[in-house]
DNA sequence: AGGGTCGATAACTTAAAAGTACTTGACAAA
DNA sequence: TTTGTCAAGTACTTTTAAGTTATCGACCCT
């Protein structure tokens, strides 16, 4: 994630939510790993070729709810997930924290 | 999982729901996926022997809702089980399905 | 018997995700 | 230029998870 051009890295910008009281650590650790996935699913969803739409025939999960969910607009519930995954011969694991990113 | 006193395999319990329309083929795949999932959550909380209450305080989230989680009765959405598995050294990744299982 | 903890549950309110239908702006191809 | 597709978004309703508080039965122990 290049955001050099915003005069910050991530890193920065994410130190300055945590010092100006906007986000806890317990919320900017969820969020990051949030964001982990959201990558994950969209970069699987394009390697695979399907758009959203085609995704919504696939699992049964509305366009405009799938991007949301990649646009990082809401917390998807597991269901939703998982069905969004299947189509792309994905689904979730739980893995120990350090194996993750 | 031994359902042998309830005369039948899981598998043949899954095969009559799919029989009789109760489900559809991608409802039993998620309901398994969400099953194993559930699963290993169970599993980390007790090796941690970290009890719900505890959890509650550690992860923010209350104890009814992780009683709920743990039975089943409901899908969390992502951000609930990050924030329950943080606690326990844990996450979610997505991986390939044939992984899983 | 009485006091602790544990997981499950009830009943209710609040918050938020998902469904629905339609629209918009970007982009590419004809 | 028009047509089509894509992702994003708008506005609204419905569904459901989460929060809250309290309780309950099982278990242990002392």
């Amino acid at each position: 994630m290049d955001n050099s051009a915003l005069g910050g890295t991530w890193d920065e910008f994410r130190q300055e939510l945590l010092d100006k009281g906007y986000l806890t650590p317990e919320e900017i650790a969820a969020s990051d790993l949030r964001v982990a996935l959201i990558g994950e699913f969209i970069k699987a969803r394009e390697e695979k070729g399907i758009s959203q739409k085609k995704l919504e025939e696939l699992s049964g999960v509305k366009q405009p709810v799938i991007a949301r969910m990649e646009k990082g607009s809401t917390s998807p519930r597991i269901e939703t997930v998982l069905k969004v995954l299947a189509p792309l011969g994905k689904t979730l694991a739980i893995v120990p924290l350090e194996a993750a990113k």
